[in-house]
DNA sequence: AAGGCTTTTCAGAGGCTCCTCAGAAGAACC
DNA sequence: GGTTCTTCTGAGGAGCCTCTGAAAAGCCTT
């Protein structure tokens, strides 16, 4: 039960959830962000265009922001500063076309935000706003802040640096790999269906197959159980667990 | 009486049951999930359509809702929406052909809601449903939905983790023998007839005799009563009961 | 104690899930 | 621009599960 990504609540330092305002002119593209935000655990509110975003930012109050760079009424920097003007330090998080990234994004980040290209996964997403809000220093209050170090048995992983390691000794990931990996450590112990691990791994405009998640798997065990006893384990017909031998 | 399946109350925070939606254009269909959820203590209404649906959502405002994917009015995605945007925080569980499963159903389990393809076994469709309901916090209120963990005697199933353990020891079950386990473990003490266990173990389907059964029973005594005191009795002539020999 | 019925067990066919390999297309990097 | 790394598709094949049918064992009645 410990270690629980569903655990229903995620607070801040005084005891409300946290809050989570998504932007975006496409209602599908909303719909599975913050349904994903709900589920582990933050209260959620949507917009779809800038005037609406600022006015529920307002009321609202929310502790980080998922902005689209490209609204119908509104430049994503434009924005950007009103919700600066309005709310304290808040975290933005800007979803971007993959080639509007160069100019003006290398600003922001400075400023301490970020950005996701399109068409993006569920967990990237999920942890770059752990990430910020992590530096922002909303951390050690919930455990799904907490995790920069992942550990299951002697895998442990380093979500910062990037980089994993079995026994101390560390184990070169793709970028899948690595999100793959990340999703698994996030839920030990719990059978993962291979329905689940597409729709939060790969990315929602993905047309392929579950076919997929079994290649992955094979790519992750040959470079992780390799001759070691096995963390990934195979529930035949329901998905994939990773927990160690010894509970 | 204890961790009864008839239990005649499940029950909310507030004191009424707990509300169930189902809806699908077959009578048949839904005329058995309703039964079988009536039966465990759910309150239950039906609809045949997306726009009845929706409407009766509105006034019986239900805790989860049980949903085909192809109505005939309506797709889905579409019905899904009208639900989130009437209930806040309903869970919905999917009821798809095994085919369309690929298709548009990316996002769903991603927001905290499941599906189950047909054909279907009632146990399939109720453990998904006490799932959802455990993860939205609903959980603790009721006996039914609160075992993550069941315990018969020092047999330990772990729902989660889809790990059944007998003094410690792990035992590994194929997918049928754990769903035939799950249900004796949630009906421990009484005595199911073989019609019984097929209508909630097996799919609605099923063209078999209940001849299978018995051969299920006997492959989990020999991985479960093997050498230890039998916890699975035959009362002949009538059925099975699981029960630890000192009550 | 025998017969008839129920239950248990065995053996095997067929189906299905999953794993792995090989190769093509694409992206990233120099 | 070329090389390397990554991602994904498709096919083949291995192994596990499920179910059928038949034979053996057990229980109850007569």
């Amino acid at each position: 039960m410990e270690n629980d990504v569903t655990s229903p609540f995620l607070l801040r330092a005084d005891g409300t959830p946290v809050r989570v305002l998504v932007v975006d002119d496409e209602p599908d593209l909303t719909e599975v962000v913050s349904g994903a935000l709900r589920y582990e655990g933050w209260e959620v509110r949507t917009a779809s265009d800038g005037a609406s975003a600022l006015a529920t930012a307002r009321t609202f109050r929310p502790d980080a922001v998922v902005l689209d760079w490209m609204l119908p009424d509104a430049d994503g920097l434009t924005v950007l500063r009103g919700l600066r003007a309005e709310l304290e330090g808040v975290c933005v998080l800007f979803l971007t076309a993959r080639d509007a990234v160069e100019d003006r994004i290398a600003g922001i980040t400075a400023g301490g935000d970020d950005y996701v290209t399109k068409p993006f996964s569920l967990e990237e997403v999920l942890a770059r706003l752990r990430g910020l809000l992590r530096r922002a220093g909303m951390a050690r209050r919930s455990d799904l802040l907490q995790a920069d170090r992942l550990v299951v048995g002697d895998l442990v992983m380093d979500e910062r640096a990037r980089e994993v390691t079995r026994g101390g000794v560390v184990i070169e990931l793709s970028r899948t790999e690595f999100e793959l990996l990340r999703f698994l450590m996030r839920n030990p112990r719990r059978v993962l269906s291979k329905a689940q691990i597409l729709d939060r791994v790969w990315s929602y405009d993905f047309g392929g197959k579950a076919h997929v998640v079994e290649l992955y798997i094979s790519y992750l065990r040959k470079k992780i159980d390799a001759g070691r006893t096995p963390l990934i384990h195979t529930v035949r017909g329901v998905g994939y667990v990773l927990k160690p031998d010894a509970p």
